[in-house]
DNA sequence: GTCTATAACCGGATAGAC
DNA sequence: GTCTATCCGGTTATAGAC
């Protein structure tokens, strides 16, 4: 039997438990989804379960490469028009809600796992490290496809830091109750605002002085192994 | 039987639960210890355990509440002493770490609770809101007992904005793992004079209009009932 | 050695008698 | 207000099937 296809079948089966997760977590919210009853839809026995996903909060960090995934596509379209830096990051930042939308409900829980600065799946844990990379890679994308002049060492900062922005929209958007989440919509217009306002007066010659100064304050703050 | 005395006993009960609870927590840590070894040490039933705490998540809101009384005390003697806002803010800062030092080990565990926005005893929820207003509360004298005159808008939004601001030093403080945790202490060095600094800019004219909007992003932001 | 399944464990939470 | 008995669900142990 070639590896390839049992991988594969691995690959299958692992799939269709992180799906039938995903549909229950959607459907009954994710406290009230149990391990056994996503075992069930997925036509395996818990135990198999188990063995593709070692815990329930493993599926949490599955459903967060997945949403991602999505964001990833659904930011191409703005990242590949825009040149502006305001236009991008709004533009980001309104995928990144939209994408969740759908599962909004059910985000409050599944962020406490993520929240959790004791589970190894924490946001700025080392399991998480590398889909945090990943995100931060996006956000690198957002600054060096914009018509914005940074100076290098922000530029090298900035990512990590807007990745972090992303946390705070996010944490934000999840409790909130608005009709429409309209609320959420508007902190991410006046943010960005701000955001690319500040970026604009970085270069002014008196404010050099202090620039160095919360530089380093970010690298201490977003430095790893925090990060 | 007068009804005080009946009263009497189950808060004495009540505060045996919590110490049991707190020396427990401290000596194994969050999930090591068990409701059953709560209400073992404590000399009371499992059931009589959940008959004062509903569930494990309110001994954390209960030590929480702790935690605030002995940060309290502990901010006394600066914020009598002082009126520099640089020196108070400090101050309480140290403060509110020093106090949760003892603790650090267990902190991470019991702040996935607090930050978990799916639980109702989170920071910002329904059952946190009386803790939350004593905090708020405290930085409000933090404030009003300073020689900086700031305009009335700005110092009712601030004192919610410092306490996110210490909520947001405390997560990082949990995820410190520098010897002496002086990184956290550096952050804090760091980000107080940052914050003063700012403070000081706020009355020049050329930024009034943009205080305005930040303010009231700030009001979006930190409005019920998010906060 | 990769996958699947069954049975049991453990601890948070609840029911209901006293 | 206190207890005992029980439930429920995440997790683990382990034995066998492919």
């Amino acid at each position: 039997m070639p590896v390839g296809a049992r991988t594969n079948r691995g690959e299958q089966t692992r799939t269709t438990v992180f799906t039938a997760a995903l549909e229950l977590f959607r459907d009954r919210g994710y406290e009230a989804t149990t391990m056994r009853a996503i075992a069930d839809r997925a036509g395996v026995s818990l135990g198999s379960s188990y063995h593709y996903f070692p815990s329930k909060a493993h599926l949490v960090l599955e459903f967060y490469r997945h949403i991602h995934d999505l964001h990833v596509v659904a930011c191409a379209p703005v990242l590949t028009r825009e040149s502006d830096l305001r236009a991008r990051l709004r533009g980001v930042m309104r995928a990144i809600v939209m994408t969740c939308e759908p599962f909004h409900d059910v985000a409050a829980s599944i962020f406490g796992t993520v929240a959790d600065p004791s589970s190894p799946l924490n946001a700025f844990g080392e399991a998480a490290r590398a889909l945090r990379q990943e995100v931060i890679g996006l956000y690198g994308d957002v600054l060096s496809g914009s018509d914005v002049k940074l100076p290098p060492d922000l530029e090298a900062e900035l990512p990590r830091l807007l990745w972090l922005y992303q946390m705070g929209v996010l944490y934000f958007w999840m409790l909130d109750t608005s009709p429409g989440r309209l609320r959420t919509l508007e902190v991410i217009d006046e943010t960005t605002d701000l955001i690319v306002g500040v970026l604009g007066l970085v270069n002014l010659a008196p404010l050099r002085k202090s620039r160095q100064r919360i530089l380093a304050l970010a690298r201490t703050i977003a430095e790893e192994p925090l990060s």
